[in-house]
DNA sequence: TCCAGTTTACGAACTGTTTCGTAGATTGGA
DNA sequence: TCCAATCTACGAAACAGTTCGTAAACTGGA
């Protein structure tokens, strides 16, 4: 059977975030873009290690290997929702949505995107 | 200074949870409601780590010590919620919030409280 | 009093995560 | 060609989290 997905650890979280937003990337770009905080061989190591677990995909075509993020950043999100969701929430997402407008003021963007969710939603119950 | 709080690891959650369902509780109790899965002296072990982290408080005037949780399940929960947003979400909570929409259905329940929730912070918004 | 049962304390093993040093391969330019 | 720079691989240490066995203290009842 397909091995169980383990949630990100935080140093692996830290990685992806970067490969997400300069998209694929050599070690040195990423150590470079992580700042000064860890040795470019730890993120070597991290790198080979997320590699096993298929958190990463290389390219070793060239003789500096490019990596890439397996999952989306989004997909990755929603596993990362549903996991605390289950550990500290019962399980309920609404619960959580609830706390994460109330734990910090979120952008008036941000509460119109919800808004028009909210509405497309509703729009949708109505047909049923 | 105060030291840094980290977030409470997967087994510390687990008991968090029995002692804000049932209030204060006896190392057995606690053991008892999370099934068969731990050992008593695991539960115990954790219980005293917590103590020493201060995640939960010890009441040792009768011989059995009674633990309850340190901070309220709300409290933890906004702490896990801001801690996910900075390591997942950019510091948004409320990408967050969307996410946690879009991820598993929410109640029609859950819904309604959210647009209630908005609404109210609308009202607030308008009087600005 | 004595014993069986319950409790706390403690230590140790085991697993997983994070860190980084060292070694060896490869490359490109002087 | 040779060297300095760069890269990957690997191992090991340090640390944190989890599990549970064992031991010792305490309690209440026979």
């Amino acid at each position: 059977m397909a091995p169980a997905r383990r949630r990100p650890t935080d140093a692996e979280l830290a990685i992806l975030r970067v490969l997400w937003t300069q998209g694929p990337s050599t070690v040195r770009e990423v150590a470079e873009e992580m700042g000064r905080e860890s040795a470019y061989t730890t993120v070597l190591k991290l790198l080979q290690i997320m590699t096993d677990k298929g958190l990463v995909r290389r390219d070793e075509s060239a003789r500096t290997h490019v990596y890439r993020a397996a999952r989306s950043e989004r997909a990755t999100q929603r596993q990362l929702v549903r996991d605390l969701a289950d550990r500290a929430f019962g399980g309920s997402a609404g619960r959580l949505a609830m706390q994460a407008l109330a734990a910090k003021k979120a952008s008036p963007e941000e509460l119109a995107e919800i808004r028009a969710w909210l509405a497309e939603r509703e729009g949708k119950r109505e047909g049923a």
